[in-house]
RNA sequence: UGGGCUAUAGCCAAGCGGUAAGGCAACGGACUUUGACUCCGUCAUGCGUAGGUUCAAAUCCUGCUAGCCCAGCCA
């Protein structure tokens, strides 16, 4: 699907090309191995490698790992299938950590041109002095250091001579500046920490504020793409490309992070779910997580048509997550073959059919999609269909299977109730029917017309198969009861899944983890990878089909 | 009550001085062996608000209002 409605961001760099300020452009993505990613992050991917591809330019995947505390490598090998999942290849693969020593490097720059000082204050006390949002900070007693000094305690913070803490490396820019950033910001802590790249080489690490900036510059990013938050950084940004003397001047860029109704977006919170059992894991098919769309069975294409429709701007909003199951939908009507399975079975004796035959009726794979072909499926006397295609007691306008009411069996033939078996509770547990030869599916028959079709599966030939349905983990808040803000947790869904055993089609036996299906009248779901094995098939409901149905 | 940003339909979003694109949702109707799909139609005399400039303003100017972000040795 082509999208080409202008955004912002696409603007700009149209304009620099022909401008000639720049004649080939560089964006990056720019992870912290600090979490899985998730759809918002796809957001940021498809922007990045999308605005890059237009315009014959590279995108640089590059890891920020300048804090190791909170970094490992199992997310930066979940991270790189994800993008590659999402269809994007990246022209270069870099670490933050990779620039560790030109990064030292330029700190030294800064002290030697009395721009960085080493500060003895404790963090508390920097906050102290930092002032607050309407009064302005003061300078901290070792602002006014020697440069040979500064040098000589900024080598001992990197020998190892002090412990985490004790001393910190800050840019001396203002302390009174009404942008907080500029307030004297650290720019390199000491955290005695093994890095996943460097290991012990290092005990002193650059703050984002400072790495960011020349990790864009070295590699050549023309265009550097963030989120809304970091606007106030920018001024910082461009103070350090500046001070530190480096060749080349990218631009920070910030449009809207995307959100969604019903569910979280930030890895804190992510991973608060999976670190305290809410979900089975990162990839659970509730979660947010490219890892966990993937396992439900959404599909890269369906994220990325959802991510150019959506558009890119500055404005704060929500998207209705219909939005995303639309293009989920759209992209699934034409890939995935239509079958039939019961979720909640019902039995029906067809009572004039009879014992002991069995008939294989042909059946397309989708009509939509003839090139699918089809498939024979079994029918004969006793089939199952979904228990809530019954009703006793109808309302008006119920269009399926009530006492004396005929409905056509998709596929195969009409039947017509003619008797309700129950327990000794008054359950329905069985029905009886009649059917009609003479209208065989395919037979041209125009006798009656039936307002109702109902799928279903031979009783004796379907296999056994496991639902999961899935309602969202996260609930918006209803706004009608508003007593007091919940927390996200108190809004975890506890009927996010619901677990069916039913039957499919006896060919369904040889289906592979990651195939997606279309159960007819229920949705599209998606063969679970984690749960199912040779004698248990798992089924993630990706998402339903439309329904104008309402009891 | 410091600074930065945002405001176009229920939700996204184009529009850049010439008279409000598109998508999602919703609602009618047609078709239908999925209450699906598809098709057809409806959906902002209005662009947060009040003024001003102009022949002409969502677009320019001024004031106001509302919301979001910033006081990590996180990113």
């Amino acid at each position: 699907m082509e999208n080409n409605s202008p955004n912002f961001v696409r603007t700009i760099i149209k304009e620099d090309l022909e401008s000639g300020k720049h004649n080939h452009i560089i964006t990056r993505f720019p992870p912290e191995p600090n979490g899985y990613l998730h759809i918002g992050h796809a957001k940021a991917i498809i922007l990045n490698f999308g605005v890059a591809d237009e315009f014959n330019g590279e995108t640089n995947l590059r890891f920020d790992d300048t804090n190791p505390i909170k970094e490992d490598v199992e997310y930066v090998n979940s991270i790189k299938e994800d993008v590659e999942w999402l269809g994007y290849t990246w022209d270069n693969l870099f670490f933050a950590s990779d620039y560790f020593d030109e990064m030292y490097e330029r700190a030294l720059l800064l002290i030697k041109k009395g721009l960085a000082y080493v500060d003895d204050l404790s963090a508390d006390e920097i906050r102290e002095y930092r002032g607050t949002l309407t009064e302005p900070g003061k300078n901290s007693p070792y602002r006014d250091r020697s440069i040979n000094e500064n040098l000589d305690l900024f080598e001992k913070m990197r020998n190892g001579q002090f412990k985490n803490g004790e001393k910190v490396l800050r840019a001396k820019i203002d302390m009174s500046s009404p942008n907080i950033n500029l307030r004297d910001p650290v720019i390199y802590r000491i955290s005695h920490t093994e890095h996943h790249n460097t290991g012990d080489k290092w005990c002193i690490y650059p703050m984002y504020a400072f790495a960011h900036p020349l990790e864009d510059a070295i590699e050549g990013v023309t265009h550097s793409l963030c989120s809304l938050e970091f606007e106030d950084q920018r001024p910082l940004y461009d103070w350090i490309v500046k001070n530190c003397e480096m060749q080349h001047t990218p631009r920070q860029y910030e449009f809207g992070r995307l959100n969604l109704t019903n569910t979280v977006m930030s890895k804190r919170k992510l991973r608060q779910l999976v670190e305290e059992g809410y979900v089975d894991g990162w990839d659970d098919p509730r979660m947010p997580t490219i890892s966990g769309l993937r396992r439900r069975g959404y599909t890269p294409e369906a994220i990325r048509n959802f991510c150019q429709e959506i558009g890119v701007s500055k404005a704060y909003g929500t998207i209705d997550s219909q939005m995303l199951d639309h293009f989920v939908r759209e992209d699934l009507k034409l890939k995935a073959p239509r079958t039939m399975g019961v979720l909640k079975p019902l039995k029906v004796v067809i009572t004039n059919y009879p014992e002991g035959e069995v008939e294989w009726l042909e059946a397309e794979n989708n009509p939509e999609n003839p090139e699918m072909g089809s498939r024979l499926i079994p029918f004969s006397r006793e089939i199952y269909v979904e228990q809530e295609d019954f009703m006793e007691n109808p309302p008006k306008k119920y269009f399926r299977l009530f006492p004396g009411n005929e409905v056509r069996l998709k596929h195969a033939y009409f039947i017509k109730c003619e008797e309700v078996i129950k327990d000794e509770e008054g359950n329905v547990i069985e029905l009886h029917c009649t059917y009609d030869k003479e209208t065989k599916s395919g037979s041209g028959f125009t006798g009656r017309k039936v307002k109702g079709t109902l799928h279903w599966v031979d009783a004796n030939h379907s296999i056994p198969a496991e639902f999961r349905n899935y309602q969202p983990l996260i609930m918006d808040e209803n706004p009608t009861e508003e007593e007091e803000e919940k927390t996200f947790l108190e809004r975890v869904n506890p009927q996010s899944l619901e677990v069916m055993n039913g039957f499919v089609e006896p060919n369904m036996k040889q289906v592979n983890p990651q195939d997606k299906f279309q159960f007819f009248r229920h949705g599209y779901y998606n063969v679970d990878p984690k749960h199912t094995t040779k004698d248990n098939l798992v089924f993630n409901q990706i998402v339903s089909l439309k329904s104008s149905f309402k009891l």
